[in-house]
DNA sequence: AAGTGGTCTAGACCACTGA
DNA sequence: CAGTGGTCTAGACCACTTA
């Protein structure tokens, strides 16, 4: 499929803002003069500033013109739904996983109750160790609803990134997630090869697919010296 | 000024969502009827449109209509950027704050840098207390460039919320949040009456404006155990 | 093959901003 | 006041999904 203009547009536009072409907080040309430059219609440029809007790479006033950021590309990529292996990946890093448990497990209310499903509904329970450059990092605990699994299922198949696994049948959209400090017992000091009583992170979250289904439950427990959690928070222009 | 048209559209395909008129996981008509009914053209109904998918009332599948999420309003309202006063009003609670300490601070070359300040510039340091319902929940660290604050200081002024002692100067756009773990040393445990080696949590954050300027740093230690963070993720669709 | 969304055009009017 | 963005119309063509 050939790319659309205005992602085209997009894509000049942005070159020419990292250029400095415009500089730095200064007025871009109107809406209508780049609608002439580019040759297309003023709907088009419209779409296309609106996405550089989206990555922060531009700013409107009302009615007062579009603007450079002054510190354009500073969000990109911040603040997206990742998993602990593709945030690896893009590290450079090596993870190593180590599968302790895998198994369908009876019906428990407060898991059922998160994922919406029917009590007769099949819930596979996993319990992973996942590591970084040989480090521990996390205790993986996750429920995942059976139907959105391969039907074939292996302790190799866990030892890879769930996301992706789960991927191959439903896109996933968005996770809403918890994250709680606590000091470690002597289990989790045991498996994450840290002291009794340091601290770590403990995070809950529901990951849901794109039809807005609830697909799994993770609780982790991260390492908090050697682990940290970024997000990026956009305050709401119009509240209602 | 008039609502625009492509809002009310949007408020009463909500309504209608919400009151289950199209049920639940099942196809709108296609946007060429939804034109015809409400008598605009078909652009103003994708703009109406595209405002429910962002708020995940929606999804759409591609070339193949549109669908109501099966928990449509789940995600409204939560992962936006709330100060901590913003947020006990919303829960209805109440904020005590206690400043320990104002002035402007001689020049930090890790501070002035997160702040993109030059050397000369002037940035005021301040230490608060916060409480919620009684209970000291986080003690705060921040800093400030002077100019996005008033002439007149004074004690009371930051009995307030900063955001909107701010946004009186500079509307506010987005936080880079960093969220650590750690435990207690004695002085953070006697200011949060909390116990010495009690889990805290550890939140750094710079704070930009509309125009993308950093307004202020934020390094606060939250008690663990009355306190938790929660974030939304989206997952994005196209990577490049 | 029909229906649908994805994209695009060439106009238009209005409200607001800044000189 | 002129210029700008914000909104809107009434068409159009294409690629894709679904049947």
């Amino acid at each position: 499929m050939k790319k659309a203009l205005y992602k085209q547009i997009e894509e000049k536009i942005e070159e020419r803002i990292l250029a400095n072409e415009y500089g730095s907080r200064n007025r871009l040309p109107s809406e209508y003069e780049l609608a002439e430059e580019f040759a297309v219609s003023r709907l088009t440029i419209r779409k296309a500033l609106q996405q550089l809007i989206d990555k922060k790479m531009l700013y409107r006033r009302e009615n007062a013109g579009l603007y450079v950021m002054s510190k354009p590309k500073i969000v990109s990529g911040k603040g997206g739904l990742h998993s602990f292996s593709e945030v690896a990946k893009k590290q450079g890093k090596s993870v190593h996983t180590r599968v302790l448990d895998f198994q369908e497990i009876p019906y428990q209310q407060e898991i059922w109750e998160e994922l919406e499903a029917a009590e007769e509904e099949k819930i596979l329970h996993i319990t992973r160790i996942r590591s970084l450059e040989n480090e521990p990092m996390t205790i993986e605990e996750l429920w995942i609803r059976r139907k959105y699994l391969p039907e074939k299922l292996s302790t190799t198949l866990f030892t890879q990134s769930i996301f992706q696994l789960i991927e191959q049948k439903i896109k996933l959209a968005y996770s809403h997630q918890e994250i709680e400090g606590r000091v470690a017992n002597k289990k989790e000091a045991d498996l994450l090869k840290i002291k009794e009583n340091s601290a770590i992170l403990h995070v809950h979250s529901i990951t849901y697919g794109v039809t807005g289904v609830p697909i799994l439950v993770d609780s982790s427990f991260y390492r908090a010296d050697k682990y940290k959690f970024q997000t990026t928070y956009i305050r709401n222009g119009e509240e209602k």
